[in-house]
DNA sequence: TCCTCCTCGTTACTCTTATCACAATAGGAA
DNA sequence: TTCCTATTGTGATAAGAGTAACGAGGAGGA
């Protein structure tokens, strides 16, 4: 029970590999080794080998990993064998993509209940859930065991709710507000900013023009 | 001109830096230290300085930055001080989230226009922005010199049409759907992989639970 | 004008993350 | 059963990222 610590970035790959698992499962494969992942994946077999031995060994010498066994196991690291109970608060365009998506529901997250103000969109059903009041947030959490809350609201109201789910026992938030949240430790969050993701591409196309005509022009002295 | 690489990690906190000065800049906040920046922003004063100067010396000893100065540089390091005219391919929940999410625009990036092969939602307005069939792509992005396609369509179609944009010639793929594009070296593509954040959300949760589960019960020999 | 203090830019150091390399070992064939 | 091959698990090494420390040089007051 030595308990180390795991790697934010090991972390951030395992949903990767869990898809690519996935991929190679429905292909029928029983056993792929961590040379042909990381061929399919573009990583570095090394990297894939000692990543999964985070976790416990895995796999086999002289055979490589049992593809199904490896992927249930994955599940169970990142916790979608369990079922989490989600809300999501904003039943905008964004709320509702989210509700529709109905895989998150095959990876046990179950949307139990979406919240808005704006009194045209409460009583309203997405994929059979009710849009209701932010006033019965509270009342809502606690009787549904909800530990998620997705946010889908302006950055200028999400602070405030995101105290107010705080105080109504959530676990934690995952953050499509354009802000950042303070949470006490206990409270997980994470952030969605994608006005920032759209900087970041910007930033590489940017660079990527500058790159291509920096080539062309004649070098001075070159 | 010595051109040298900027890390990712540089790059993806610049949005963050983007952001918050925008917050200070609008309390009216003229100058301020590295500092008082990383007390804000809860990172070490050492790494603002050090990422900034990535980019040459915006500061001055003894005063700090000039805050009006230093988020006009931001912007032009992520080039969002250039337009860029960008099209949606997929005009559900997603694809209307984004267009109707207005600071897009302020920040350079013009919606030219939307795409679907659903034959209802073609001819419809969002935003002043028609919904087009997705067999007038190539000859809009040629004509409308679009340079990046956000992709919000099931995984199944995402690679055909990432291939009728490359083609098309665009420069960016701002990719949502469930799946890695292959794509030449010279088009960039931004992945939000919106299930692999809330994977990684699931395991913060569970470990987290694990962890307050661990400290309770009662330790063999404490 | 001069002096002191503040804060940057930058170098050195530490810690983290990724890659390499190889011994250990299971599978499969003869 | 025994040998050979494939491939893991893991310790060593290299690369990268983050933090600390400090000299240099304006800002601002006396």
């Amino acid at each position: 029970m030595a308990e180390k610590e795991i790697s934010k970035a090991v972390i951030a790959r395992l949903p990767r590999y869990y898809r690519y698992l996935g991929e190679v499962l429905e292909e029928g494969v029983e056993r792929i080794s961590s040379n042909e992942l990381s061929l399919r994946m573009k990583v570095t077999a090394s990297q894939i080998r000692q990543d999964l031995n985070n976790f416990g060994g895995f796999g086999q010498q002289g055979y490589g990993y049992n593809v199904k066994h490896l992927y249930t196991e994955i599940a169970k690291i990142l916790g979608i064998n369990r079922q989490h109970n989600l809300v999501i608060i904003g039943a905008g365009n964004l709320g509702q993509a989210i509700a529709n998506y109905a895989n998150f529901e095959k990876r046990g997250f179950l949307i139990k209940g979406m919240f808005d103000i704006n009194p045209r969109l409460i009583g309203l059903v997405v994929r059979g859930v009710e849009i209701r009041s932010v006033d019965d947030l509270e009342t809502f959490v606690k009787d549904n065991e909800v530990q998620i809350a997705a946010l889908t609201i302006p950055k200028t109201k999400a602070p405030q709710i995101a105290d107010r789910l705080v105080k109504a026992g959530i676990k934690a938030i995952w953050n499509f507000a354009h802000t950042d949240l303070t949470v006490p430790d206990d409270v997980v969050v994470e952030n969605v900013h994608l006005s920032e993701s759209l900087m970041r591409l910007s930033y590489r196309v940017c660079s990527m023009q500058d790159k291509e005509e920096g080539k062309n022009p004649v070098q001075l002295d070159g």
